[in-house]
DNA sequence: AGTACAATCCGTACTACTACCGACATCAAG
DNA sequence: CTTGATGTCGGTAGTAGTACGGATTGTACT
């Protein structure tokens, strides 16, 4: 077998994609698809049998999800290597693929050569962030550190995100709507985050809240 | 030039997606790729310099959305058909995009043949919605009457959910702030929420927003 | 022609939230 | 024991959104 082919596996939910990939991947000779898994759920079997080096995964799937799936393979495989393939452009999901085991994160919107490129990093033992991801990490660098909510700073939170208001939050808690607002601004400032509404897509992206 | 050609334009954000779409469709003799557009706000420039039978049209994108996008092209080109190609399977979002003008909605997860047909149908002027789409508008079918907003309504909740206020959506529609107030009192009304909180979620449930 | 609805706009008064500034008590860690 | 983080509370001024009250235009259906 030819040393330098890289086995790759795509796990993703949209056919499209899945075809997608396949079609733009096909053009390189040093990279040969060797199996595909529309769900997480079947990875781990899929990826034994097939013994990829690198693994594309989608990050947002039913059932399984990817940063589930990653940690799974991670654990199980350390032959393969993750790379995450997501359509989402935030500090958190990177930091948590990262945290699952994943070697890269690359975004949807990027074209094949740069998709090639993370491959071939990957496969050698590297990692690889899309430009606009590893931008966004220097940009608003600590996110983490500053980003970390007190318990307190999170139950505040969990209420605005149910709707309550300042007072009303303030009432519950029996504490002075003062304190409510001193704990939003603080909230704010430590995410980064300047309106209600990304607030509540925070708190909902934490499950502090049900959908 | 060939009679039963089927001029297609592809309207994604996602570079991987068209390149699928392209890939999968070139093996139809009876369709060509006109044109693509990775973003909502340049699609009607497009369209008018290629002329396309079909646009195939994300519904969630950057800057201008896809309902938006959608109403833009059915009023101005009625030579053009639009197929909406979305990953969010809720009756509320079918609804919107045929109120919006589109003659058909099919699922991301629909395999090229299914694409194919789709396209097929909308190009003789019929409709067409993924088998399960239509499979979901029987089972849960009316919704609330009440409920339904207009296509105006969701442009404005989903700037709204983005976490714009209703001075900055009235200065990217051009409208009047006092047009937007009125909106979202209407839209509040509807749906029987009081909170921005509760507006945001809806939106995100309805998938008018990225999580 | 009449009705209904969508979309646009305005005035005024009120409430909620924000952006500054400040303070003090507690408790854990260096 | 000092330092820092957390949680608590306040003033004041400004901005954003709400709750009434209206109005006009255009389209679409009866």
């Amino acid at each position: 077998m030819n040393p330098a082919l890289i086995k790759v596996m795509l796990v993703d939910d949209h056919p499209m994609v899945q075809d997608g990939l396949s079609a733009c991947l096909s053009f390189y000779d040093d990279i040969a698809i060797v199996g595909n898994c529309g769900d997480g759920s079947a990875v781990l079997e899929t990826a034994k049998q097939c013994q990829p080096d690198v693994i594309l995964m989608d990050i947002s799937m039913p059932k399984l999800n990817g940063l589930e799936a990653t940690e799974i393979i991670t654990e199980s495989l350390d032959s393969a290597k993750v790379l995450i393939f997501s359509m989402h452009e935030s500090a958190e999901f990177v930091t948590n693929a990262v945290q699952a085991g994943a070697s890269g994160y690359i975004l949807k919107d990027t074209n094949s050569e740069e998709v090639y490129q993370a491959i071939k990093s990957i496969a050698q033992g590297k990692s690889y962030f899309s430009s606009s991801i590893a931008k966004m990490l220097i940009e608003n660098p600590p996110a983490q550190a500053n980003a970390r909510l007190t318990a307190r700073e999170q139950i505040i939170l969990s209420y605005i995100a149910k709707g309550q208001s300042s007072k009303d939050i303030a009432q519950t808690l029996t504490i002075s709507v003062r304190t409510v607002e001193a704990h939003r601004r603080n909230i704010k400032s430590k995410l980064n985050l300047d309106s209600l509404a990304e607030l509540v897509r925070y708190a909902m992206n934490q499950g502090l809240i049900d959908s």
